[in-house]
DNA sequence: AATCCGTGCAACCGCCTTTTA
DNA sequence: GTAAAAGGCGGTTGCACGGAT
């Protein structure tokens, strides 16, 4: 019964990994894939657990990951995915395939977190702290509603998240047979592989582009099955999609292009939550020039939390060619 | 120049889920 | 069907670094 017995743990090196130690590892996964993560540090010849292994690939040295500073965009996807699915990073991080769900909680919490609560929004429930003001804004309703949608569309995107991941899975098995027999064709280095050690991270800007590639969305459109059931974790919901009708992956990109791209929403959410410094600034109630009329004051602190909730009222807004709700 | 303090991030830890013998 | 290994995830920690005092 069972597996065959876990290693000790004694004498496996911990702490920060070094660039020989990088370097082994690559060079083992792009020869062989990583396999067994259990069995990969001897293979490797690294004096590592599995789990240490399988995290500093995953985190650092995956070819796919994208580094250095997050886009508005990315910005602007990890604060609607958190309001819909709370601190579910690996989910999180399926809308943002070069980032990792490591990366984006660091990121959560450093910086984002530290956002909303200078904006008196609670960056748990993404609702403002004080409910009584928005409320004669007639905006408790609205809150209700997407209160209502978000549980709907939470249990949409766990199902969205799961697919990536399989797709992923399918992606990386892919990958792995490729490597594994046909190394020398891949396209890539140890050279191209590896971060640049001499640089910080932070000043790389460029983009580890991947000739593997993790999921996209169009890669999901072809790998999602003519007819896809989920079942909401906690509702019970049951729901059926039917090829070619109310195709809601679509839609999703849609909404994630349109709502983020589009109709200055620079001004709205994007400028409020994106705004860095003039954000803190017209929060602590000092002048902003830079921020226009928009800036500062308590009148300003309301219509802001408005555009917040407005913003992602509209994230989660099911458009006309999304099937509604089935409770 | 030395020290303190805040920030950012890589990595670890522990728990939960999935897989497998 | 069951138990244990393996994988995955989220929370937390510790260290390096830079700016302020």
């Amino acid at each position: 019964m069972g597996r065959s017995p876990c290693c000790d743990k004694l004498g496996l090196k911990k702490g920060p990994w070094t660039p020989e130690e990088d370097q082994k590892l690559l060079a083992y996964i792009e020869e062989h894939g990583h396999g067994s993560w259990r069995s990969l540090p001897e293979k490797a010849g690294l004096h590592r657990c599995g789990k240490s292994c399988r995290l500093r690939w995953t985190n650092y040295l995956r070819p796919d990951i994208k580094r250095g500073k997050f886009n508005l965009q990315e910005e602007q996807t990890i604060i609607q995915l958190h309001a819909l699915l709370g601190n579910r990073w690996s989910a999180i991080a399926t809308h943002l395939p070069k980032r990792t769900d490591n990366e984006i909680k660091n990121y959560w919490n450093t910086h984002l977190k530290k956002r909303l609560v200078k904006m008196g929004i609670d960056p748990v429930t993404h609702k403002p702290k004080n409910e009584t003001p928005l409320s004669s804004l007639g905006l408790s309703k609205n809150a209700a509603i997407l209160s209502h949608t978000a549980q709907w569309e939470s249990a949409r995107l766990e199902a969205e998240a799961r697919l990536a991941r399989e797709s992923k899975l399918l992606h990386l098995q892919h990958y792995q047979t490729k490597t594994s027999s046909h190394h020398h064709h891949h396209g890539f280095t140890h050279k191209s592989l590896l971060p640049n050690w001499t640089t910080k991270p932070n000043e790389d800007q460029q983009q580890l582009e991947s000739p593997t590639s993790t999921v996209s969305f169009s890669e999901m459109k072809e790998s999602i099955p003519a007819k896809i059931e989920f079942v909401g974790s906690s509702t019970g919901l049951s729901l059926m999609k039917e090829p070619d009708q109310n195709d809601w992956i679509n839609s999703t990109m849609h909404e994630f292009e349109t709502t983020q791209m589009g109709e200055g929403i620079e001004e709205g959410f994007t400028g409020l939550l994106l705004g860095g410094d003039s954000i803190d600034r017209s929060f602590s109630g000092e002048k902003n020039e830079t921020a226009g009329e928009s800036s500062g004051g308590d009148c300003n602190y309301y219509e802001d939390n408005k555009n917040y909730l407005d913003s992602i009222f509209n994230f989660v807004d099911p458009s006309p060619s999304v099937s509604p709700p089935m409770f």
